[in-house]
RNA sequence: GGCCCCUUCGUCUAGUGGUUAGGACACUGGCCUCUCACGCCGGUAACACGAGUUCGAAUCUCGUAGGGGUCACCA
């Protein structure tokens, strides 16, 4: 059985490169029938892990992934890891190093100013007794002047010599507490995870965590590094560059499809494919086709993929959905009119709301250089006279066909041509030059509403 | 600095020895048109560089350059 895991250390929200690990340990493992577990790492920072796991949980529900069982805790595994040291100073494959801190620090500014790579001499490895009043760390064993491979699912083969990499590292602190690469390797042994999919910052621990694995006996998972997501100039990504915080994009009026359509397509491809639903990203994904190269953070697409999304959303989700930016459409008569005409005009959520909001409600005042640029002599002439022909109009006024007809109808009448009263109605409408079909948004504010609008769009002309 | 990794249009990518190097976003010309969008048709634009191997290289090898990661009693 596959089992893949997330394992974020805890600081207070779900980031997006997060997010793109976390999707991808999702995917494999539901395609393959497996498990996908969640880890929160806190040996250390163990103060706020509760929100933190309470925030991805809340990032994970809206993207609609959810891990299986329960959420692992680092610092409830105390034990284990504690049990796990004491094998290994039993076995001889730890020990005890009494250097303390400051002598360490003072070593590695010595080795330094000689230019030389900075590292533990080992001097403790084969010292059996004890020093009195100085609380000592554990260290491994790592073994002299080897060469570590492991074939990484994305990078290939990765080899490297013990002794150019790591030194005797530390496994627990002179307090007893277990360090990172220590426990990485014990919790994905104990939980049995079978693939490792990761950034890869942690391409370097790698070997650290096989010396662990090797030194207990335990089977190697399989690794697979997946490249860090840049900033749009190719730079690290930080929170200059904005929105850090899978919630975020809630706010901003994304749905949670397109995000992880972007997110599963950064570095991730299936030929020409640029749409993926959940379902399909669960037949197509294959970790092994995860590119080897960093990719840059493009917020164009992303708002392409979310304008995409919108397009294709039915009524029932793009109502749910406005509601969460205060625009209830329920009881709102021609709700589809209005839905059609905005679905392929916004690119968020957030926008969709706006522009509702432009139509349903009456313009407080109106556009300076649409007025200028439309409203000349003729217009309050014009608008007057169809205000009349409106008031009087004996045919039924429901839907945008009607206005549309009865448009036609009074400019034949009067013998105008329809850019004579377009932008008139349109700006008496929304108050501006831009808008949907002028007959969608009639029918959408319906005929009393109308005269309503155009009424005060003479009165505003008139002074 | 040591070690490791990476390098195809501006960006995301397809491509696994023979292609006019394909698609998407963005940009742009046009069509549609009541404005703005959508949509449709078209365009600009890339194999980092240098050596090899080969009849033939974006694809294989080796260098160079550039970028990144990592070297803690952080994770």
């Amino acid at each position: 059985m596959v089992i893949t895991r997330f394992a974020p250390s805890p600081t207070g929200y779900l980031h997006i490169g997060g997010l793109r690990t976390a999707l991808y340990s999702y995917l494999w493992a539901k395609k393959n029938d497996g498990k996908f577990l969640l880890r929160i790492e806190d040996t250390d920072l163990k103060r706020n892990s509760k929100e933190a796991a309470d925030a991805i949980e809340e990032a994970f529900k809206w993207v609609g992934l959810k891990q299986d069982g329960d959420i692992y805790y680092q610092s409830d595994r105390m034990d284990i890891y504690k049990s796990y040291i004491q094998k290994l100073l039993d076995e001889d494959k730890a020990y005890y190093c009494y250097m303390s801190k400051d002598e360490l620090d003072e070593l590695r500014a010595t080795q330094m100013k000689n230019k030389q790579r900075p590292r533990y001499d080992r001097r403790y490895r084969n010292f059996t007794g004890s020093v009195p009043d100085v609380k000592p760390v554990v260290r491994i064993k790592t073994p002299v002047n080897e060469i570590i491979k492991f074939d990484d699912g994305i990078k290939g083969m990765i080899s490297v010599n013990t002794d150019e990499v790591m030194d005797d590292f530390i496994i627990a602190r002179s307090d007893g507490s277990p360090t990172y690469n220590f426990v990485v390797a014990i919790d994905d042994h104990e939980m049995g995870v079978t693939e490792v999919i990761r950034g890869d910052d942690h391409l370097s621990n790698t070997p650290k965590q096989i010396i662990v694995y090797r030194a207990l006996g335990f089977d190697l998972p399989k690794f697979y590094h997946v490249p860090m997501i840049l900033n749009p100039n190719g730079k690290k990504l930080s929170k200059r560059d904005g929105a850090m915080d899978v919630m975020e994009y809630k706010k901003e009026g994304y749905l949670p499809e397109a995000l992880l359509n972007f997110l599963v397509r950064l570095g991730w491809s299936h030929k020409d494919q640029e749409i993926f639903s959940f379902k399909e990203m669960l037949e197509l994904f294959n970790p092994k086709d995860i590119n080897k190269s960093a990719s840059a953070y493009n917020a164009e697409k992303l708002l392409w993929l979310n304008s995409n999304f919108i397009k294709n959303s039915s009524y029932e989700r793009l109502i749910k959905e406005l509601k969460f930016f205060d625009l209830n459409l329920e009881n709102i008569e021609k709700k589809e009119i209005l839905i059609d005409a905005l679905r392929e005009r916004a690119k968020t959520l957030k926008e969709f709301a706006e522009k509702s909001r432009l139509i349903l409600n009456e313009p407080q005042d109106y556009d300076q250089k649409a007025v200028k640029k439309f409203l000349k002599a003729e217009a309050i002439e014009i608008a007057k006279e169809f205000l009349n022909y409106l008031t009087v109009y004996k045919e039924d006024l429901n839907n945008s066909n009607d206005y549309e007809v009865c448009i036609s109808k009074f400019l034949e009448e009067k013998n105008l041509k329809l850019k004579n009263i377009a932008q008139i109605i349109r700006i008496s409408i929304v108050g501006s030059a831009v808008s949907p079909s002028i007959y969608d948004i009639m029918a959408i504010v319906g005929q009393n509403e109308l005269i309503k609008r155009i009424k005060k769009l003479i009165k505003f002309m008139e002074v």
